[in-house]
DNA sequence: AACGAAGTCAACCGCTAATTT
DNA sequence: GAAATTAGCGGTTGACTTCGT
């Protein structure tokens, strides 16, 4: 990506792919400063950049143990059960894979497991079409709770608690699959379930 | 070998939420 | 409590690569 020039008033800051001298740079002053301020950072580490374009490049591609490459076979059915359940939440959907960030499972999931979905609906639509007056499922908040056994008081649900992960280890994740399990009809999208 | 189509992925953009002043 | 600043998220873009003809 070349960088644009947009208005000759304000400073031009560099846009487009990250050259490996800003990529020392930027690493080396979180190395002794840390992630804080992203602004300063930008500013500070000698980045001709805005401090969002720092953060996202770190965060995706130079922060320690970010695993690159393939995505296994374990990692995609991970990301599979995880979509069915959270939907476009990559962040979330991230937190529970070590290594891998949103915006690649976000991409992984854009060009490959789309793709794969669709072609899974097709065929299982074809193969088995639901009877006429069964109606889509409906999950309520007892079946997720119970499903995943937090014991959430009732009429007291928290989407947010229900999605914090934060107490739990990486693949715990026996809730989900348990929750993932309810779900087995063959003709069942995630279009047609819903928590209410 | 040449060219266009399709696929991939890093980076940007716009917005909201959270935090600080 | 309000305004300003910062962090984070998801959607989108566009350059580059690969594939098919």
């Amino acid at each position: 990506m070349a960088p644009k020039n947009e208005g000759s008033a304000k400073k031009v800051m560099n846009k487009g792919a990250w050259t490996a001298e800003e990529d020392q740079k930027l690493s080396q002053y979180i190395e002794i400063h840390g992630a804080k301020r992203w602004k300063t950072i930008a500013l500070k580490a000698g980045l001709n950049r805005c401090g969002k374009s720092c953060r996202l490049r770190w965060l995706n591609y130079l922060r320690p143990n970010i695993k690159r490459g393939n995505i296994s076979d374990a990692e995609e059915d991970l990301i599979l059960r995880l979509h069915k359940l959270l939907g476009n939440r990559w962040s979330l959907i991230a937190g529970r894979l070590p290594g891998r960030t949103d915006n690649e499972i976000k991409n992984y999931w854009n060009s490959h497991l789309s793709k794969k979905i669709n072609n899974k609906e097709k065929t299982v639509l074809e193969a088995s079409t639901p009877p006429e007056n069964m109606p889509p499922k409906i999950y309520t908040r007892t079946d997720v709770e119970g499903a995943r056994g937090a014991g959430t008081s009732e009429g007291n649900f928290d989407i947010n608690e229900f999605f914090d992960f934060t107490a739990e280890g990486s693949y715990g994740l026996d809730w989900v699959n348990k929750f993932l399990e309810l779900d087995e009809d063959p003709w069942l999208t995630d279009k047609k379930v819903s928590i209410v």
